[in-house]
DNA sequence: GGACGAACTGTACACCGTCCAGTACGCTGG
DNA sequence: CCAGCGTACTGGACGGTGTACAGTTCGTCC
């Protein structure tokens, strides 16, 4: 429905994150284009920008968003299986929704709220198997750069493996990651 | 210098390449565009296409071809050590050309012959640790993701974390994956 | 009620990868 | 030696991108 200009739309910046995951569930990441939001939103382009400062930005904040729906690890689990089971669940999340592993990979990760709580869940269990709050950091690193690599291994789009065979070998090189965390 | 349609620039697919690295190397991923690298050959941007396929497909030769400069391990080294020093060799590189990560990550890694190679000189050096042909695929494939990965994170826009401080930190790590990997 | 700031519009710029149709060259067969 | 052919190149264009600029109109506050 066309507008006079001036007229207000009634836009907000969650009904432009939720457009945008829209956007995103149905054409993909490729599909995903300041353009296609607007559209999706009977709004024109530059709309967007009254809300949301970047394209970049947008993403960060859809990237994060996914984030969320990850269920955190809970505090009082045995810490191996349970850092193991967050990891495996983010790969399980991503392989699940294709496109979204180039977009964290574009953005060199994600930095948003959502993904710092994440890290600091696993820095509690990592405290527990004895890793110091100094090394945590490390480790929680080395987990995520992992996993997220197998993720990329598994949504590649020449992939000679098969994201169960991928999923497999996670699990074993995690387990390796945690004894050497947990021996050192 | 302009030429009149149809007379012969003499370009091949080696000049493309090479104007391609020229490019990358003067103003980075982002500036290299098919356009671009025309303009570095004083030609029009489709004559490209008369050598190569795709912009993708330039860039894997790219990406393929940086690979190259990486001096593969030496078979009769102590095995471990030979690994990581690849391993760290190869973050080295990665880190010394900034914008060849996020290049890398866009297509997923490479998967051209000199990765191969490097792939196949790293399972030698496997075998002598004890890793069978089947499993070392895995341990090759945890060590190549680790590795670009801690890249990527000291390429980062946004990197808190010094370069110095992050090969450390893979160092340690991927001996983690060594242990882990000699120890099953 | 008049001013103001913000939300929106149309338009436009500077790019991008790539396709199409044409042209002129180099090579090869006769 | 010359005709013909394949191909390396050209100009031009298409459809797309992110985003800046200027204008219009609305809701809100003094």
């Amino acid at each position: 429905m066309p507008r006079t200009p001036g007229q207000r739309a009634g836009l907000t910046y969650d009904a432009v994150l939720a457009a945008a995951r829209d956007v995103f569930a149905e054409r993909g990441r490729a599909g995903l284009s300041m353009r296609s939001v607007a559209a999706q939103l009977g709004v024109a382009p530059n709309a967007l920008y009254s809300h949301v400062a970047d394209k970049t930005a947008l993403v960060d904040a859809l990237l994060d968003d996914v984030l969320g729906t990850l269920a955190p690890p809970s505090a009082d689990a045995d810490p191996t299986t349970g850092l193991r089971d967050v990891m495996l669940a983010t790969f399980d999340l991503l392989v699940a929704r294709p496109g979204l592993v180039p977009a964290y990979l574009e953005r060199q990760g994600a930095r948003g709220p959502r993904a710092r709580a994440l890290g600091e869940a696993m820095t509690v269990l990592l405290a527990r198997l004895g890793v110091g709050e100094d090394a945590a950091g490390r480790v929680v690193r080395a987990l995520i750069v992992h996993t997220l690599g197998y993720a990329a291994l598994a949504t590649a789009d020449d992939a000679t493996l098969s994201p169960a065979q991928l999923r497999a070998d996670l699990e074993v090189t995690l387990d390796w990651l945690l004894v050497g965390a947990s021996g050192s």
